[in-house]
DNA sequence: GCATTAATTAGGAAGTTGGCTAAGTTTAGT
DNA sequence: ACTAAACTTAGCCAACTTCCTAATTAATGC
């Protein structure tokens, strides 16, 4: 389990052109932006409301808006001169599927080490196994 | 529930100052990263051996493994010329809990979006309610 | 000890990010 | 019609990213 092939079949399809990822956790690695995130959750507001906290200029702001736009974890409409953001409630199911599944090879991996060590352990408790 | 006094509790707790969130979301935004983390789920390998697969020049690829590093999700140790890299398995906790925060999040504002929906067709149903 | 291997350091080009100010544009209010 | 509000555009800047090459250092193997 997990060899050459099977480690290849895994980079192309879970890590390597998954520009989703990119854009998602890029979105995700700013405290502004996470910010925005849980402010949203507490309803859709325009842009100079959610603005209004930060200690930014509007543009740069924007900025921001663009990012978790093209991150995907929010979209905005315009009526008026208002855009109202809103969150995408979907948008974090790639980044927790795949930190999930990570975290299942990561496990896997780390079960098999401790059954290793376990063995280890009851070799040397009955003197069966090499010293170190 | 979720008033402006939760919400600020929440920014400054959970997405404000969080340098860790910061540099683990980066580390994650990175296909070439990414498939090194699942890479070393089969384990614990040299540079040299992990750089292989990339078409990439080995300071670029020890650029990455660096921010890696930064974002806590490996260590490497140097025995003699060799230096070898390993998982942190926890390193992903993290950027789990913040999103499973999220979705919790989220998915309340939903639920109770939905029963006002709920509630508004009920309404309109028996003419009790507003007819908009 | 000398070549090879493995990694590191130094320095640089090209593009992106994250901030700014100043000057539009479009809509809403009176 | 005129003002104010809510963005939007344009342009600039400093810092960071992501790649590179070339030169250097630090083991190892013969």
């Amino acid at each position: 389990m997990l060899d050459a092939t099977a480690i290849d079949k895994i980079l192309s399809h879970m890590t390597y052109h998954s520009p989703d990822l990119d854009s998602l956790f890029q979105a995700l690695s700013d405290p502004t932006r996470r910010a925005v995130l849980t402010r949203l959750a507490a309803g859709s507001a325009p842009v100079s409301e959610l603005a209004e906290p930060f200690d930014m200029a509007l543009p740069s702001f924007m900025g921001h808006l663009k990012k978790l736009e093209d991150g995907g974890l929010i979209e905005t409409t315009k009526a008026g001169r208002i855009r109202t953001c809103a969150l995408v409630p979907k948008a974090l199911d790639p980044a927790r599927t795949w930190i999930d599944a990570q975290r299942e090879i990561w496990e896997g991996r780390l079960d098999r080490l401790d059954d290793y060590v376990m063995k280890l352990m009851k070799e040397r408790a009955n003197g069966t196994g090499p010293k170190d």
